[in-house]
DNA sequence: ACTAAATAATTCGATATCGAACAATAGGAG
DNA sequence: CTCCTATTGTTCGATATCGAATTATTTAGT
């Protein structure tokens, strides 16, 4: 890298960041009950993936210390939004449960992003988004790619 | 917008996250004294815009509340990498100064990160992350100037 | 000048995050 | 089987985050 890109580097990411305490705090803002981005994530990726993984899976998959995701799970199950149970196949660990309430939280929760997605829409369409989404996505594999 | 462009952007929103997180975690790894993104991130504010900034003014610029920057700053006050000083046209107010030590430790985080970024830029080259770079700042500002 | 409303920062309490240490279980080597 | 190591999840302690209430000061209205 040549010394003078270094800014350039620097400036991207610190746009991500911009953006993504702007957008999160504006859909947190919508969920109920006090829920954080990080309940919604889990419950969206046991939906996108599928339910009765176990915590570390999840934990990994985000790239995320185990430890914060059992008080992020603590959270989601004292709420009713899933349920824990044993792992039949493997006595020290557990499998993840979708409840109702949490599968249709999610939902409800993705509608309401909807009214903000809309006012972005407007000002940038979807052509524009899914130009840069291409670089993202590529940048997002190579940085999960390079961890040690 | 379109009722099927809505997981477009939910993606596109998705991906800065995760990218977020990644970028973060490989950079906080670097700071030395157990320093955060947070500290750093008001460091390199004082220094781009200027020191002698009120707290309130940089709670706003970073559209953060308030209450958090107040321990954001008394971490960065305890290790003598700012100084805080009354402010002599607002005795509500206070102004915040870098020290020699803040200026220090926010340009070696910046070397840090180069090594990081150079990686990055092995696989990115600058006109790609240029180009992206466009539409994010145009976005930022964008999300910045609609918040209510 | 006096009072009321607005503003700057802090304190408080509740929750979140995360590294280190821990207990329980699994699995492999002998 | 027994011992040793690895793995899974939790607990613990320290710090971070953030909304609500609080204190001090300024500004505006009369």
């Amino acid at each position: 890298m040549r010394n003078e890109d270094l800014p350039l580097y620097f400036q991207f990411f610190n746009e991500i960041g911009i953006i993504n305490q702007l957008g999160r705090a504006a859909m947190e803002a919508r969920f109920s009950d006090g829920l954080l981005m990080s309940h919604f994530t889990v419950l969206n990726h046991l939906i996108r993936v599928q339910d009765g993984q176990t915590p570390l899976k999840i934990a990994q998959a985000f790239q995320m210390p185990k430890t914060s995701l059992t008080h992020t799970l603590a959270g989601l199950e004292k709420r009713g939004l899933i349920e824990m149970r044993a792992n039949p196949d493997d006595g020290r660990s557990k499998r993840v449960w979708l409840t109702e309430a949490g599968s249709a939280w999610r939902d409800a929760a993705i509608a309401g992003m909807g009214t903000e997605f809309a006012v972005v829409a407007q000002a940038f369409p979807p052509e524009r988004i899914a130009d840069a989404l291409r670089l993202l996505t590529e940048l997002r594999k190579f940085m999960d790619a390079a961890r040690d």
